[in-house]
Parts: structure tokens; sequence; C-alpha cells
DNA sequence: GGTGCTAAGTTGGAAAAACCAACTCAGACT
DNA sequence: AGTCTGAGTTGGTTTTTCCAACTTAGCACC
């Protein structure tokens, strides 16, 4: 039910978590990047007990990062779809990071079953910090401040 | 103790959310950026349950994210300090992409209490997709594509 | 050399969350 | 009328988390 407590929190990291932090969540988040819709394409793919999912995706509905549409193929039944908004679609870049630190630090014998590659070009692309010029800097050259809204 | 299910996926996504995706450990992994190294100043700042930290600084350690190294201030008794490993500081990569998207779409009344920046030159900086060359591509211009050992 | 202090835990019991199997419900299709 | 399927709900068990109290080890002071 995506702990109020640390939605309130000052720190963003934690309100992010206060959405997307409890279990399941961001492996539901990873099928719907990848083209899932349905409850049973997610309860299928991640055998997520039944109740969880529905818990999961009426959070993920009340906090703008996913939709609930009904829509109905020919020839079948009115269903719901879930769908990624804008919000949910910018998650990638948190997956993709994921991903990447799976990739480098938690390897598979069989090395990735996944890389990101820019779309028209077919060359390799990962996530990193980038300035305004968008230029990538190195991990080290980025610091964490505090704003004048830091709590004392 | 960090879901051995998970850990032996060939989704490098599920594989690092089998360390890291239990709950605090986030939390934990952002205060360790900070600069928290103690149990104490973990378990404060975060309000855990001590058996609950003691668990996840456990498997933190156990998969090479932190160490555990005994130490000594002068004047006081020996004792354990926790610190990042490489494979640790990578993670501020994680937590820059969800503290990026919580203030963007998590908003708090006050705004950004943190914001990322460039050591030297003090200008902001992001989180976002790289091309081999070093330059910034658009969210909508990466895709995550199957490599041969995807799974039949 | 006993007492108190503090950091870093451990332990035991209560509460919350997740898991699992079985069941419901509604529309389409036969 | 009966069957199938997707999208859930329900009830009971197991696992995690939470919380408060307790332990342990070394230092400092008297």
């Amino acid at each position: 039910m995506a702990t109020p407590k640390m939605l309130d929190s000052t720190c963003s990291i934690a309100r992010s978590l206060g959405v997307l932090g409890e279990r399941w969540t961001f492996l539901i988040l990873r099928d719907a990047l990848s083209g899932s819709t349905r409850f049973a394409q997610f309860k299928d793919s991640l055998g997520i007990a039944p109740d969880v999912l529905t818990a999961r995706l009426a959070t993920l509905v009340e906090y703008g990062v996913m939709t609930r549409e009904p829509y109905q193929e020919p020839g079948s039944r009115p269903r719901d779809a879930y769908h990624l908004t804008d919000a949910g679609r910018e998650l990638k870049l948190v997956i993709g990071a994921l991903q990447q630190w799976g990739d480098r630090h938690v390897p598979h014998e069989n090395g990735p079953t996944i890389e990101r590659r820019v779309r028209d070009s077919d060359r390799p692309a990962h996530v990193g910090f980038v300035d305004e010029s968008g230029r990538e800097v190195g991990t080290e050259d980025v610091a964490f401040l505090r704003t004048a809204a830091y709590p004392a």
C-alpha cells in the first residue's frame, strides 16, 4: 500500500521508494517496459501471487506510473489493460541502471540476456551521468549536494 | 537473506534486485553514499530495526557491495565500519536515477533537497542514456534488445 | 576493581506482508 | 444451458518486519 511514511519524506529517493520500493514492483515495471499490459501476463511471467499483483498495480495506478484502461479485442469480452504513463516510461533509466549494475556485479554465466542499444545506429548505450551540454561525466565527478530546502 | 531464486535468474534486473531489492536496502545505500559507515549511524538515520539492519548489512557484505572492517578511533574501543566497495559506489547511478525520478514525479512541496552537480564546474548533472561517444541519447531512442543468451 | 557509558549487536513475541490454493464473476462461444 | 478464460477475491499458512528488552565488550572515571 505504498508506505505513506516514505511518501512524505523530504528525500526524493525515499519518496520514489514509497511508490516503487515494495516487493515485485520493479519486476512488474520491467515487464511493462517490455510490452506486458495484461494482468495474466504479469502473473504468468513473474509467478507473483494474484492478490499481491492486484495491490501493486493499484498503487502504480494510484501514483500515476501506470493507467488502467478497458479495452476490447474483437471477439473477446472487454478487459483491463495496464499501460505505462510518461512517468512510468521514465523509469526506463532506473531499470536500465539496475540492469547494467547486475550485468557487471552479479553476472550470470551465460552473460547478459538484454543489451541497451541506440535505436537507429544500433550502437551500444549505457546509463551514465550527463552534464548540461549532454556530455557524459564520470561518476566520481558528480556530487550530491544539499540545496536550501535541506532540513536542519 | 537476498532471495536466492532471483540471484539465479537470467535477468540482470532480477539478479540486482536479489541483492538490493529488500526493504531498506536502497536507503542504507543512500546513507552509505553520503558518508555513513557505522551501524548506529544507519540505525539512527533510518529508524530501522537493528535486527533487520544486521541482516541487510550482512547481505550487502556477502555480495560485495560493502566491506566490514574493524577500525579504532583513538580513545575508543575497536568498532566495525561498513564501507562501499567499487561495486557499491557504482550504485550511485541507480540511486541518482531514483532521486531524479522522485524529484520529478513524486515532488515535495519544498522542492528537491539534494541536487546532482559536476564537482569542478558546479554545473547541474543528471542521469541519462549515453552512447559510445559519450553523448546523451533520448530515452525513446534506446531499445532493450535480446542477445543470443536470451533463453527460449 | 567496580560502576557507568556506548556501540553493536541478539533475542523473543506481536503485527504485517507475502504466499498458495480454491473460489467467484462476467462475457463470449458452442 | 454449459464451458472457457481473464481478472480478480477470499481464507488460511508461512515469512518478514517491527518493537522492546537484553547482552557483550572495551573504555573512562572514581
